[in-house]
DNA sequence: TAGAATATGAAGTAGAGT
DNA sequence: ACTCTACTTCATATTCTA
């Protein structure tokens, strides 16, 4: 089923066959902000006085390289001469900040700036943030085409310095000034950058209402269950606060398709062969993107939108293994010719651990295990499991009994050791059922719930194996591989044990532990490629990247999964979203990739 | 002090029924 | 439209212990 991604507007419509040409509106343009959202910086170097010492050329070069990505040659000498070429991040801004001041007042429908913004959008101002590279037509048109119905003559107060910030944060999320100044005065000053956020994709979605979607009657086991998106007339803002709660329930979310098998899995007949990826998406670069599928609301929106309006493609793991695992993927790869790993991994619980099956009792109907997650049951838990079932005797406990028991099965993965004997998975078991080889997490200092913690939260390898699988052909004498947020190098074994040679890894993992794992894993194997440890993302810079594809020839892939520590059912303390303090990395993935193809498209013109 | 052990719900989805 | 039940979830904070 061909599909066609480009619909821009915030509210996702996978099916529309809308055929408007990705024009930009809407997607966040490729200026992210390198520090991480709310401020905070996870103890990574960031901001204005970052080191983006750019090796020293002469302003010739400098020139021509911004001139490549599209700024006219007097503008870009004009920045360089005000600002010298130190600073490549700061030049980009520059010229970015400019483009949205010179070229706003040029838009159609007589549509203005308020000047207090415009004022308010001093260099100064933008400065601050660091961004990846952008393309400045993305400003352009986002302004042209919220203004397009919204409100022209809109009053819009002199920012106040906080407003100052939001705003700020909103244009380095690719939002126009237009849309956050709207915005900010809609909602008011103290609007969270979320609710502001909201605000900008409802208006959006207001915009494209007059949009027909073409609902298609798929098959049972289609995509169709992410569709239906419809649109809602009333734009209004206050109209759509008393709103929005039911919109959020039956509007714009993504939905998960049911059985959730993305694209298609080797175990189920039904397959997507075909699919379309937006223009601004399509490889090379590859990407690949990971994390938690059961997210909160609005979320994939978010993710989707960053990464240029591609389709997730939501998978359980439990139709690769025995136990599950539901994530969303998000990637422009290719999804005709997949094959899966061989051997291929037990496939229920009883095949993965034979010695179980003997304990096992009857009214224990469960044959895949629940999501492994990094933390385990306790050792009371069970031992409180046992007494319960000793005083049944030797007949099936009652049903009570057997619900509260099997109820904490499933919560904590249990399996049947001995006679009424639950016990957890241990480390070792959790590395089979990912995938990874047997004693991948063990030595090398790690303790026992670092071994946990970082399995917990590794990809299963089958699974993304699936999906990388056709990287094979494309790369037969070798991939170069930028892996971000890497941990125990998922990934890197996935692509491994498909026989893709690695020519190049570049991993960038803030544990130690894990960088170590991955380095023992590398020599283990006998890699003949070379492996280079990073790391912080927020140190890989626009600079860092030049030289490191410099040196080895361009990435084939970007790979990774960022933090889900703030978007995971299972953390009751600070499910914030993506906007939390480790879930908002995925920001850095995003402009580390965009950073990536930016530098790609410069060198192949 | 590091590691181990333990306790700590809510949010979201889906389906059935009223 | 609403309520109710059933089910799942890449975790965190605190306390204990060697």
């Amino acid at each position: 089923m061909a599909e066609n991604n480009s619909s821009l507007d915030c509210s996702i419509d996978w099916d529309s066959d809308d055929d408007r040409e990705i024009d930009n509106y809407g997607l966040p343009s490729t200026s992210a902000s390198a520090t991480a959202p709310c401020g905070h910086s996870n103890g990574g170097s960031s901001g204005l006085g970052e080191g983006t010492s750019s090796s020293p050329g002469s302003n010739c070069e400098i020139i021509r390289h911004f001139v490549g990505m599209g700024f006219p040659e007097k503008q870009v000498a004009r920045v360089i001469d005000e600002l010298g070429d130190e600073n490549h991040n700061l030049v980009l801004e520059t010229l970015l900040t400019y483009s949205v001041l010179e070229d706003t007042p040029q838009q159609p429908n007589d549509i203005q700036v308020p000047e207090e913004v415009q004022h308010d959008l001093s260099l100064q101002e933008l400065r601050p943030v660091e961004s990846g590279h952008s393309s400045s037509d993305y400003y352009v048109n986002s302004f042209d085409e919220f203004s397009d119905t919204d409100s022209p003559s809109m009053e819009v107060e002199t920012p106040s310095p906080d407003e100052d910030e939001k705003l700020l944060f909103l244009t380095s999320m690719g939002y126009s000034v237009f849309e956050a100044s709207i915005a900010i005065e809609r909602c008011g000053r103290d609007a969270t950058i979320a609710v502001l956020t909201d605000f900008i994709c409802a208006a959006q979605m207001a915009r494209a209402s007059d949009v027909h979607f073409i609902e298609q009657d798929k098959k049972k086991h289609s995509l169709g269950s992410l569709s239906k998106l419809k649109r809602r007339k009333n734009q209004d803002c206050d109209a759509w606060k008393r709103k929005k709660h039911r919109c959020e329930e039956d509007d714009e979310l993504i939905r998960l398709p049911k059985p959730m098998i993305g694209f298609g899995v080797p175990t189920e007949s039904y397959e997507i062969v075909h699919r379309t990826i937006p223009e601004v998406a399509k490889g090379p670069p590859y990407f690949y993107y990971e994390n938690v599928a059961l997210a909160p609301k609005g979320v994939w929106n978010t993710i989707s939108r960053f990464l240029y309006d591609v389709e997730p493609e939501f998978v359980d793991s439990k139709f690769f293994c025995a136990c599950a695992r539901k994530r969303g993927y998000i990637h422009n790869l290719p999804i005709k010719n997949r094959f899966p790993l061989v051997p291929l991994p037990p496939f229920t619980i009883h095949e993965a651990f034979p010695l179980t099956k003997k304990w096992w009792p009857s009214w224990d109907t469960r044959t895949k295990l629940n999501c492994l997650q990094t933390a385990i049951g306790s050792a009371k838990m069970t031992e409180r499991i046992r007494k319960a079932l000793e005083e049944c005797g030797d007949n099936d406990p009652p049903m009570h009994v057997q619900k509260y028991v099997l109820d904490l099965c499933r919560k904590w993965n249990l399996v049947w050791v001995g006679k009424n004997k639950l016990a957890p998975l241990e480390p070792d078991e959790f590395e089979t059922l990912l995938g990874f080889p047997k004693n991948h997490t063990r030595g090398g200092g790690i303790s026992r719930t670092d071994r946990y913690k970082s399995l917990g939260n590794s990809f299963q390898v089958d699974t993304v194996a699936y999906h990388l699988s056709v990287l094979k052909d494309m790369y037969p004498e070798g991939i170069n591989v930028l892996s971000l947020f890497s941990g125990i190098g998922g990934a890197e074994v996935a692509l491994h044990r498909l026989g893709i040679p690695l020519k190049t890894v570049v991993e960038v993992e803030i544990s130690e532990a894990n960088r170590n794992i991955m380095r023992s894993w590398w020599e283990q194997t006998n890699q003949r490629g070379t492996l280079v440890d990073i790391a912080d993302v927020q140190q890989v810079d626009t600079d860092k990247l030049a030289q490191l594809m410099d040196l080895y020839g361009g990435f084939d892939l970007v790979v990774g999964g960022s933090p889900c520590n703030n978007l995971a059912g299972s953390n009751r303390v600070s499910r914030d979203g993506l906007e939390g303090k480790e879930s908002s990395l995925f920001y850095d993935y995003f402009r580390i990739l965009d950073s990536v193809k930016t530098i790609l498209a410069s060198r192949s013109s």
